[in-house]
DNA sequence: AACGAAAATAAAAACGTTTTTATTTGTAAT
DNA sequence: ATTACAAATAAAAACGTTTTTATTTTCGTT
């Protein structure tokens, strides 16, 4: 019954086993681990090798129930309807491989939980808070008035948003600053000549897509033109929508010259109803477009985008969700990113005769 | 000091609370919220009744400790590198909304593991097992030789890939009849009158990208033809490549007269190749596609494509990690799809005359 | 009426930590 | 040499479950 290699590999060793082989107590062993100034630095160094040596790893199980944390990080994922799935463009992935590498190093892992709107996401945010299914959330997908976030911020649970709300609250944050993307791109248009300027936008409870008709109509002001409201198509991010919202726009009385397009997966759309009409983009129509996934440089002809790579801000959610879990002040935690412009076309096609 | 119902609030009712409240033991709690059968069944009803009225909900960090189980489902996430962002078409967002599909209902979680490369993969794999992060795995991206199938078919702990490994192993998987795919893709080229076609393939490791070679191999055997194994072309599944390799065969002595792409992703970048050219699809050269996403029919002109809903992947992913979780055997938790063809071309520019 | 077996419930131990409290050891001051 | 105090370590309790073992209750038999 000798305690060979294979009988020890069987169970995986503990705090105990670590006593046992120091002849320390567990005490004095957790607290050496976690580098406490009370134990003698010769025995933590004794204590740290002997863990080294037996390949110790704390049972986070057992950490977990005894600090009441769970070292997970959920991200709620918004997934569009079952049906006849459609793309939207949204590289969640991207997100997800952000946020896991601002986690890297630290003991959070992330835990994904699948959301189908924002009712769904506001129950999902009120169980991980009372069945402490987590320590910290990220969620997008705001609301102008969003309930996740006033029940968030009132109970103080740690979180981080992709985007913001439009109440003045204080709570950690990244977005893109969609209302001078949008702005910018409507300004480059109006100087290439436009003025019948279609915007391809999501739906309005939607905090950004508020932010952008803002930018739009701030830049036909700016330029003393009326803002031409009956050109905002507001649906779903899906590339059916891109199409069939430019078959629609372009049998109007008064068709727009020129679309901008809110992602790629609409841009791919409105390509498609452009090569339904016989129509060609950068020839007939000028279309500017924001790209998250940079592919818009493949599409035929390629397309003038404002370019914002995803992964920066999945990065920097998940730096402020652990400073954020760590205490940090929500204040300081707020960042708002301008995507690049990328010109692929002049985009002056308004300047033409009609 | 009266216990008012917000001090109570304070703190989430446990299986003690219940006790109390009940005048039961916690062992008869605990046994009776399983429903265990040594309990009366009056008893039963009363603490179920109670623990409907408080709205206990066990926790998950006690439930873990004692049980050793941690309720999450693992699933590694591949993520392409991170300098220079290029789409690459793979929707795990769809994966990852199925999965969870499949487990709603069930106790279990997902917890998303980001890993990089293969070896990457099989550290995440030992690591999962030997520190009990979770209870089962989910995985991708499998090599035809690949080495986290065979340590955790050795080992026994639940799994289930996306994908087959070549070697004569029993384990839960869900897969695409990629060799018929590509069989069909390419027999229907050849039908065409087209006998230079050219494959957009994944890598040679990747077991799935050998199987479509295979079919490749197979429909112009079938047909009498020596294979244009000078067309193949291998890459990674992004736009860039589908560009580039389309680039590049068109300038052969002998260039292609078809194209067959592995994903929508390198086939946007066979357009935008084509496009450069002044090449037009299903004028100058046909293309057939497989399409995850349900974008083909977007493209200019609309392309010819194998279709499978990726969700339905994974919700059959999720449901085989359930039943192997629960002890079930491996040999009954294999399914292989074939996907749709869905016809937008002729795809018979062969036959026309050089 | 007493016994034994079965049914129902209670008590206690265990899972692996962290943290609070207690004890031992070492050292300097009397 | 004793005392006081700090430093270092050990012991014990606690987190919320599940499971094994022990005890009590019920009920049919003799």
């Amino acid at each position: 019954m000798a305690e060979t290699e294979a009988s020890v590999r069987r169970t995986p060793p503990t705090i105990k086993t670590l006593a046992d082989l120091t002849g320390y107590s567990i005490a004095t062993i957790s607290k050496a681990l976690r580098d406490s100034p009370v134990v003698a630095q010769a025995t933590k160094d004794a204590i740290f090798k002997a863990a080294q040596d037996i390949g110790y790893q704390a049972n986070a199980r057992g950490m977990a129930l005894r600090t009441g944390k769970t070292y997970q990080a959920a991200v709620l994922m918004p997934v569009t309807a079952v049906r006849d799935y459609e793309w939207d463009g949204v590289e969640y992935t991207q997100i997800l491989s952000g946020i896991s590498q601002a986690l890297e190093g630290s003991d959070y892992r992330i835990s994904v939980h699948v959301i189908r709107d924002t009712q769904d996401g506001c129950d999902m945010a009120r169980r991980i808070m009372d069945q402490g299914l987590a320590d910290g959330i990220i969620f997008s997908g705001i609301l102008a008035d969003d309930p996740r976030i006033d029940l968030l911020v009132e109970s103080g649970f740690p979180f981080v948003s992709l985007g913001r709300c439009r109440k003045p609250l204080v709570y950690a944050h990244v977005d893109i600053d969609n209302e001078w993307a949008a702005f910018a791109a409507t300004q480059r248009l109006i100087a290439g000549g436009h003025r019948r300027i279609a915007l391809i936008n999501p739906q309005r409870p939607l905090s950004y897509a508020m932010d952008r008709i803002d930018g739009f109509t701030r830049a036909f002001g700016e330029a003393g033109f009326e803002t031409p409201t009956d050109l905002i198509a507001e649906g779903d991010l899906s590339t059916r929508f891109g199409r069939e919202s430019t078959l629609e726009l372009l049998q109007r009385a008064e068709p727009p010259t020129a679309f901008i397009c809110i992602n790629e997966s609409t841009t791919l759309g409105v390509l498609s109803g452009l090569g339904s009409l016989g129509l060609q983009a950068g020839t007939d129509i000028d279309v500017i477009a924001y790209d998250d996934i940079n592919v818009s440089a493949y599409f035929t002809p390629p397309i003038t985008t404002f370019y914002q790579p995803i992964e920066v801000l999945g990065r920097t959610l998940g730096q402020f969700l652990l400073q954020r879990m760590a205490g940090g002040d929500p204040q300081m935690l707020r960042q708002v990113f301008r995507p690049t412009l990328i010109e692929r076309q002049p985009d002056n096609l308004g300047a033409r005769p009609a």
